[in-house]
DNA sequence: GACCATAGCTGCACTCAGTGCAGATTTGCA
DNA sequence: TGCAAATCTGCACTGAGTGCAGCTATGGTC
């Protein structure tokens, strides 16, 4: 990626880190409703205008490489072995998720998780995301697997999946007050795993 | 309900109505975006002020009784039967919702299958009131199998079961360009949950 | 039937998100 | 150095949504 970078690229790139950043410390500071745009693009040094250059909305700052971890979990059914049956595949793609997702102990995660929890167009567009992921992922599966999968089925497995996980993740995270501690979100992510995945392995 | 209705209560339950069938008409003739909510507040003779005081957004008027089909859904919950386990009475309660749910023909429902599609903020909504509904339904199914469930298994069942119907549903609907004939959409819906939930029952 | 407290309705002024446009600035490249 | 394209930015605008203050209608009371 550092190669195919122009002096205007690597401008961008930055300015762009520079907003979440700027965003970060605002809402850290301020709270969500209380940042305005026009806060956040003044902090980062450039016009309120050029923001809506950068990010559609104000949430979309909060879900700065959404598409990075889609690609991941791509990436891990592409690496699908013989052996493995459609299942076991999407376990290990959503694992791959599970397991960097929360860029540990970064603190737009830990805003992320509160905001999703907290407000509501925040939380919408979180499941907006996710059911695009959700989808992406089940037409690779789907073409991963043409003979046992058509692509309603391939959406229904993986909804299923994705369902399971997240509902029971949400009952998790609920009861826990320090969503920044890395530690106990991972461990949340971990036991909602398996809790939701156990009717299908053991 | 009639009787416990004043004078006041029904005229409101009247504007409400007539809310609702006038952004009918609106988004029908004009689409989502081009109808204001000036122009439906006007359509029903109220003032522009007063529509919030009615529906917290533009959204809402595409969900005006949301909370009936979760209501539906828990009474068959609370209908459990002896011999039944929590994934046939969810089964049941599931279907309760899928079967009414499409006030079949209701100009309504046909818009809002369509805008849940094509409108990102009304799909962000859906998700949101759909994510809530399966919370309360799984807490409810938790309350019913106190032995068999607890709060986490049965969110993550729950979970499993309307994350591969909505997934399944959703590639249905997408090659269905006739979204306003109820006979197709009740037969996706059908369809779906039938696909989804094969690897349970049978 | 008159009276009053309360609930509901409305206009006004305001903030903020988001968009279109046009002009200035900067970058990539020849 | 010079030019075309991409980017940045201010300006003006629309529309969602809120707080407030004053008005009106309703429900119950005497």
């Amino acid at each position: 990626m550092l190669p195919a970078m122009s002096l205007r690229d690597r401008k961008r790139a930055r300015t762009r880190e520079a907003l979440v950043e700027a965003a970060t410390v605002l809402f850290e500071r301020d709270g969500y409703d209380e940042t305005t745009i026009a806060d956040i693009a003044a902090a980062a040094e450039i016009g309120t205008r050029t923001f809506f250059s950068y990010f559609a909305s104000k949430e979309e700052l909060l879900f700065p490489e959404s598409d990075a971890r889609v690609r991941a979990a791509v990436e891990a059914i592409a690496d699908r072995q013989p052996d493995e049956g459609p299942a076991e595949v999407l376990l290990r793609a959503l694992h791959k998720i599970g397991d960097d997702s929360d860029d540990l102990g970064s603190r737009l995660a830990a805003l992320r998780l509160r905001f999703v929890r907290d407000i509501p167009a925040v939380r919408g567009r979180a499941l907006q995301i996710q059911t695009q992921a959700q989808g992406e992922i089940a037409r690779h599966l789907a073409a991963a697997f043409p003979d046992e999968l058509d692509e309603v089925g391939a959406a229904a497995l993986t909804g299923a999946f994705v369902g399971a996980i997240t509902a029971a993740l949400q009952v998790l995270l609920a009861d826990l007050d320090r969503l920044d501690d890395p530690a106990a979100v991972q461990a949340a992510v971990r036991k909602a795993t398996d809790v939701a995945l156990r009717p299908w392995f053991r």
